[in-house]
RNA sequence: GGAGAGGUGCCCGAGCGGUCGAAGGGAACGGUCUUGAAAACCGUCGUGCCAGCAAUGGUACCGUGGGUUCGAAUCCCACCCUCUCCGCCA
């Protein structure tokens, strides 16, 4: 959510903004209820200070039968006006929750993804000697994959991975907690990529998989619901990504400027309805109902906000450059980033199966907008408290980094090499 | 799932119908004392919203949402959460 005040100063920016993200809300009703509701409340806080006067006056004993009449008199013009308010004050609420977060400047400015820009190019797709198959067929000879009798358990969109998969998918994921806590490591990016930010490793953590509405709401990840799974006869739902859950963790809290930035390494199963892509990459495992992630999540000050963002980022660049990806870096546009999100970029991998580049990482940053409504506040050296600022990133996808990992390690023979930096993860073996 | 206890400020904890935003203690911060520190003593010390350039004023908030009342932290109802015991269970 924005700052009303921030709407106030700056309509006409908002305005804008709002359309670049193709989000249709009038600032103007929103500000016209705005006005309603100031005054109301206004009527409101002096019938309560009235009434609060005369209530102190007649403190310790029984008023009259006269003050008790004009009382309720007073009680009654009060509870008209407050009732007014808060219909006022729902509708305002509605249009302020739809206002989308302002992008930075430097956000390419877009009708649909299509006005996405590749920001950069690292690492050559390899060259084959022979026609590479997609991660589906190399896996289902191997018989990594079993889509069937997961059908028949769970329905489509739903997978047994078996075997060699599996432990590829554990030893990415002791590879990533094993770097990303690694003091070094950290340094290292840091000094990579000329960055000022504070060199804290990230915490690992295993998140739940459920979250209240109230703070998926909160977190302005619930919508579309259509894609989230809600939990019968419970107030849950399965989180879609750890950071609803990793991001949410800090609600109605006040933190410690010392103990900034806060940044966790999540490891998680996220749920998708996938609603509305029938059809869509039915093959493999590249958009399933349940995929495991490593996800980052750092709450920090305002003013480090955006330097973090570009840390994420360079993180997700490492990992890619060790693993050996080809990848493109996307500038995402207005249309694209997302509701809350200030900035957003995306990196897809490259995928000979399928010939192209596709979405492996987001990384987010959403500035306070995730914070106004989480109330994540940080209490400054200065006693003054402000809201934090924060960022998520992808560090990997455990179905699309492993499928980006068969199709660009296969060999003629059907095999796949492992990755160096995994190889000790998997116990010395270099093909699977 | 059953029985019980409880949710009050950064923390502990009192209040159980009337200036209560809330005693007391601790922590923190500022000061006095001290060569310095500790101790002691003095002082400061919640948040949101509305109005205001500001000082400040007003209002709301004692788990959440309703209700009773002239008036609710205090009474009633529902829900959420935590703890203890029993049952079940990886």
């Amino acid at each position: 959510m924005l700052d009303i005040q921030f709407i106030r100063d700056n309509p006409e920016l908002v305005e804008e903004k709002s359309q670049q993200k193709n989000v249709k809300v009038s600032i103007k009703e929103l500000l016209r209820f705005d006005e309603q509701r100031r005054e109301l409340l206004g009527k409101a806080e002096e019938l309560r200070q009235t009434r609060n006067q005369q209530a102190g006056a007649t403190k310790g004993q029984r008023p009259t039968d006269e003050q008790i009449v004009s009382a309720k008199k007073l009680k009654d013009s009060l509870t008209k006006v407050e009732d007014e308010l808060s219909k006022v004050e729902t509708h305002y609420l509605k249009l302020l929750k739809q206002v989308p977060n302002v992008a930075l400047d430097n956000v390419p400015v877009g009708k649909t993804e299509d006005d996405n820009q590749v920001a950069k190019t690292v690492g050559e797709p390899p060259v084959f000697d022979f026609k590479p198959k997609s991660h589906a067929v190399i896996a289902e000879a191997k018989g990594w994959l079993d889509k069937e009798r997961a059908a028949k358990v769970a329905g489509s969109r739903f997978a047994y991975v078996k075997g060699d998969l599996v432990k590829l998918q554990f030893a990415i994921i002791q590879f990533i907690m094993d770097k990303l806590s690694d003091q070094d490591f950290i340094d290292e990016v840091i000094a990579e990529n000329n960055l000022e930010v504070s060199n804290k490793p990230f915490l690992p953590v295993l998140p739940p998989y459920m979250i209240r509405t109230e703070l998926y709401d909160a977190m302005d990840r619930l919508e579309p619901r259509d894609d989230r799974y809600k939990i019968d006869d419970e107030d849950l739902w399965l989180q879609g990504s750890a950071e609803h859950v990793l991001g949410s963790m800090h609600a109605k809290e006040v933190l410690d400027e010392a103990s900034l930035p806060l940044r966790y390494i999540g490891y998680a199963t996220s749920f998708r309805r996938e609603a509305g892509t029938y059809g869509k990459d039915m093959e493999g495992m590249f958009r399933m109902h349940q995929f495991d992630k490593l996800e980052m999540e750092s709450l920090g000050l305002a003013e480090a906000g955006y330097q973090e963002h570009l840390f994420l980022i360079a993180i997700q660049e490492k990992i890619m450059d060790m693993l050996e990806i080809p990848y493109q870096l996307i500038a995402k546009c207005t249309a694209d980033i997302g509701k809350p999100n200030a900035a957003g970029v995306d990196i897809d991998a490259w995928m000979p199966g399928q010939d192209a580049y596709r979405e492996t990482h987001t990384a987010d940053y959403m500035t306070d907008y995730q914070a106004r409504r989480l109330q994540t506040r940080v209490r400054r050296a200065d006693g003054k408290l402000e809201l934090v600022h924060s960022n998520d990133a992808t560090a990997l996808p455990l179905s699309r980094g492993p499928i980006a990992i068969i199709e660009n390690y296969q060999t003629k023979d059907g095999d796949v090499q492992v990755p160096k930096v995994l190889q000790p993860y998997m116990g010395g073996k270099q093909t699977i």
